[in-house]
RNA sequence: GCUGGAGUGGUGAAAUGGUAUACACGCAGCACUCAAAAUGCUGUGGCUGCAAAGCCGUGUGGGUUCAAGUCCCACCUCCAGCACCA
């Protein structure tokens, strides 16, 4: 037989797949059922690394398993193509982000195909082209409609570097989570959708979805919910004696927000946000508010104003601080110094009285019981040229009006200078005769928004392309999204489940209210992948020189290793990270090795093992539904080795050991499999099933235990009775020598496994 | 600080409360070879011992149990997310 040569079998069948569709999902077949498998879709930064062969191979394997056991399997994979990194380093590089976007697709989709996934490319999205982001804009819209989408002029997150505004799921420790730049807090209009409306909905509705715990944690932790109350403290008159700049306010009470509202009799003072006494006093006395991590000391000023606590009557200063966030609750708070770290650290620092051991409140005597998140609205606007224009136009006498559906896409606009500029405006604000345009109200003069959508707003519906990918009527049928939704399985990143996955599920939540989704959640399995680090056991990156490029590899090695050796590196399904090594990948080469050489010792003659290879079907096919890769691979091992040390395996049992390593392997499954004379692909073939009466073993190897050490082992066939195990492990010679005589005050026999004699 | 998760050989890691370290890498020795690579075989937690064997071992300290890596309590360390959120 001739060698195991990956490199020109690997090209033989991608090529054949290729040309035969084999990978082409309808979307129904008669008979089977659809499962949806999705990855999250890959960014086109140029290449592929050995991280999205993990987050792209490994699934691969589940997608190919559910596939043989008679699903009808969608497998789908697109580019999130619009977005700030592209455009970054087109600019790097000096080229249009449109033309670096799309040729490294071209390279990207070709290194993909290296990889032998079942991937359906006839369904391939691009958030960046027209057709897909014509919907981006309608459902923008529906949003608009809904009151959902909104223009606000609020302080944002600037980033300096960037130069455009992030999201607060983007600032990741108060710096830009894609350039690392320090973010500013800047005033500026912006579009926002109301997230913050869906805030309950995205809490409660966790409860029904099969994800891993972690995951639903970040995400409640992230919205933050709590229940208090907002009490309103009156104000003393002399606060009325005139300011300096004008006289006061019309000002009588300060509303404060509490999760303890029982503690209000230990209230010695109230303190507010200095951009909350700028409102209420028009001064903010000096304060600047800590938003930053490192200014961690408490500083606050006394105001001269007082309030009553309406507890206990007592009259109680108000202090402007820098350590309340205006923009959480009401920006006010009563200090309890007695019960609250913060305000007892404040209060010895400025000799404010604590009260301590007073008397507790009832939670709604002195408020009105209210509900605060941490969530903030998301803001979609992004002062740059590459993204998803948004469809609104700017009129001066009709407002913020939508594009007319019939006029969508708003395509965006070639233009030469794609540099972002430091005044806060698009690159899209110069290109004027884009920009002039007339109101579709009143048909005067107008300006078209020149902002473009967050990336994330992109992303927050691909998957429901895939099930329609062609549509030019509908951004998905009703008819297709009920074929495919919801998503069966969704592996990603760990970095997305306080992004993507929350803005998805959003997005999802609000296309179901008004009806164009069926169902309200979009993923029913969710798992977060772990990292594959570099041989040093560090991140992968440039600047640490430790990326690793799998192309090298796929050329040494095969890609059959690779996708094997990263199946087998550890458990899929927990989030850890793991180092790339290159030597114990050769060890999966071996093992693909062994099995080919194995193929020479078919014999016809040679009679099927139930005992042997039944137990392993059970184990893999266990192992890959709860994407336990690695036990399932050194289970493929384990079988092979024990059929190498014989002289002959039999053809049915060598067909098994192929079905059952064709979702990892699959070229050269493929391969040995048409050897064997098959006609057909191994890929369109039955996961082999197993005989439930041969995974039970006849003879049982018992642990025999004194004392509950273990002294010996004993071979007794299954159906034994208890009796007849322990006078058996009684009579061995090296139970007797540490029994010396003495009776045993107990034995403990556990079927199959253990005999615990106790004296 | 809060929330979640994890600590097992030289390394990646296995282990429904029931023989801890499967599988793989690495290492050592042997075979094949002029030699090397490749391949195959043997060994490989620590300590004592020529051996037979024995003792100790899953971050630390307690506990439950005939039996604990696994369950309970306390602590230490690391990772991830959040963080002056009232």
């Amino acid at each position: 037989m001739k060698e195991y040569d990956p490199k020109q079998i690997e090209k033989k069948w991608q090529k054949e797949w290729e040309q035969s569709g084999l990978y082409t999902t309808p979307n129904k077949i008669e008979g089977k059922e659809n499962e949806y498998v999705l990855v999250e879709f890959a960014y086109p930064s140029g290449n592929l690394h050995v991280g999205h062969w993990y987050a792209f191979a490994v699934p691969d394997i589940y997608a190919r398993y559910r596939r043989m056991l008679g699903k009808n399997v969608l497998y789908p994979m697109g580019f999130d193509a619009f977005g700030l990194p592209a455009e970054n380093a087109a600019i790097k590089n000096n080229v249009n982000p449109s033309e670096w976007t799309f040729s490294n697709i071209d390279y990207m989709r070709k290194q993909l195909r290296s990889m032998g996934a079942s991937f359906d490319w006839s369904r391939e999205v691009i958030t960046a082209s027209p057709e897909y982001y014509r919907w981006t804009q309608y459902l923008f819209l529906k949003f608009f409609e809904k009151g959902l989408a909104y223009q606000s002029e609020t302080p944002v997150n600037w980033c300096p570097g960037c130069k455009t505004v992030l999201a607060n799921e983007q600032v990741i420790a108060g710096e830009c989570e894609r350039c690392g730049s320090k973010v500013l807090k800047r005033n500026m209009l912006q579009w926002n959708l109301r997230i913050t409306d869906y805030a309950d909905r995205l809490i409660d509705d966790l409860t029904s979805l099969d994800w891993p715990k972690h995951i639903k944690d970040s995400q409640i932790n992230w919205i933050g919910r709590s229940e208090g109350a907002e009490i309103d403290f009156q104000l003393t008159t002399n606060n009325l004696t005139p300011l300096s700049s004008g006289g006061a306010r019309q000002l009588t009470t300060i509303k404060v927000f509490t999760t303890r509202p029982d503690t209000i009799f230990g209230a010695t003072f109230l303190a507010v946000a200095p951009e909350v006494a700028i409102k209420l006093f028009d001064n903010d006395f000096g304060i600047k508010s800590a938003t930053e991590r490192e200014n961690k000391e408490k500083l606050g000023v006394d105001t001269g104003y007082k309030a009553i606590n309406p507890a206990n009557g007592e009259e109680i200063p108000i202090w402007v601080v820098n350590y309340v966030s205006a923009d959480y609750g009401t920006g006010a708070i009563m200090c309890v110094p007695a019960d609250d770290e913060r305000d007892r650290e404040f209060a010895e620092k400025y000799k404010l009285p604590v009260l301590e051991g007073y008397k507790k409140a009832g939670f709604e005597d002195y408020g009105e019981k209210v509900t605060k998140y941490k969530l903030r609205d998301w803001v979609v606007s992004r002062q740059r040229y590459w993204g998803c224009p948004i469809p609104i136009i700017h009129c001066k006498d009709c407002g913020a009006v939508p594009v007319p559906e019939k006029d969508l896409p708003v395509i965006l606009p070639e233009v030469l200078d794609y540099l972002p500029g430091n005044d806060g405006k698009s690159p899209l604000s110069k290109v004027e005769e884009w920009v002039n345009t007339k109101c579709p109200k009143c048909g005067g003069n107008a300006l078209r928004e020149t902002d473009t959508l967050d990336t994330f707003v992109d992303s927050s519906w691909y998957f429901l392309r895939y099930c329609d990918p062609t549509n030019d009527k509908e951004f998905a049928s009703k008819e297709m999204l009920q074929n495919w939704m919801p998503v069966n399985f969704y592996s990603g990143g760990a970095e997305h489940t306080t992004m993507h996955l929350l803005y998805s599920r959003f997005f999802h939540k609000v296309l179901f209210d008004i009806n164009l989704v069926n169902e309200s959640e979009p993923y029913r399995r969710r798992m977060n992948r772990g990292l594959i680090m570099g041989t040093d056991n560090q991140k992968m990156s440039k600047s640490r020189g430790n990326v690793v490029d799998p192309d090298d590899y796929v050329s040494r090695l095969g890609a059959d290793t690779v996708r094997t050796y990263l199946a087998f590196i550890g458990p899929y399904n927990e989030v850890g990270s793991y180092p790339w090594n290159p030597d114990a990948a050769v060890g999966v080469r071996r093992f693909l090795e062994r099995v080919w050489k194995l193929s020479e010792k078919i014999s016809e003659e040679e009679e099927a093992s139930e005992s042997t290879i039944d137990p392993i079907i059970k184990k893999v096919s266990d192992d890959i539904s709860s994407m336990k890769m690695n036990t399932a691979v050194s289970a493929l091992m384990i079988l092979v080795n024990s059929f190498s040390e014989k002289n002959s395996i039999s053809r049915k049992d060598y067909e098994t050991i192929l079905l059952l390593l064709a979702p990892f392997a699959p070229h050269i499954t493929e391969e040995l499999w048409h050897a064997l004379g098959h006609e057909t692909s191994i890929h369109l073939a039955t996961w082999p099933t197993f005989d439930e009466s041969k995974i039970i073993k006849e003879i049982a190897t018992y642990a025999v235990q004194v004392n509950s050490k273990v002294r010996a082992t004993l071979d007794l066939a299954l159906t034994a009775d208890e009796d007849e195990v322990k006078a058996a492990a009684l009579a061995l010679p090296e139970v007797g020598k540490w029994l010396s005589g003495q009776s045993p005050s107990q034995i403990i026999v556990v079927k199959g496994r253990v005999v615990n004699i106790v004296i």
